[in-house]
DNA sequence: CGAGTGACCGCAA
DNA sequence: ATTGCGGCCACTC
């Protein structure tokens, strides 16, 4: 309906804006949710050229591994998810199977299916 | 307007 | 199990 330009773009920001503190997101999910599961590298490029004050930060790959570009690095990004409440590994991996969220009437099997 | 790149994912050997 | 390559779409220069 209405205007759809950059659908895509508008899209993933509002999936990244509803992304609760404490939660993440893969960018495979949220491309899947923007329309397109093999765009999951545009979201990665809206993330660097987006809004700023969107909460990439609660955005990882499907390995649950921190993202490299962002400002700060790893380590700056490792110590913001920190500081929402999300457990960084050494490594720079979170676990995604405990804080993987959804959106909610999209979810296609919660992890209470499993 | 055209070309290149990208904070990825999936599959193949 | 690991490593390497391709592919899709949008954004930027």
């Amino acid at each position: 309906m209405e205007s759809v330009d950059t659908n895509f773009r508008q899209r993933v920001e509002a999936l990244v804006a509803q992304i609760p503190q404490g939660r993440v997101m893969t960018y495979g999910q949220l491309a899947a949710l923007a329309g397109s599961a093999y765009a999951a590298r545009i979201v990665g490029g809206i993330a660097h050229f987006g809004d700023p004050d969107l909460p990439w930060q609660r955005v990882v790959n499907k390995q649950g591994g921190l993202a490299s570009g962002y400002p700060g690095g790893r380590d700056g990004h490792k110590q913001v998810l920190e500081a929402e409440g999300v457990s960084v590994s050494d490594d720079y991996y979170v676990s995604v199977s405990e804080l993987l969220w959804w959106p909610p009437g999209d979810e296609p099997a919660q992890q209470g299916l499993l």
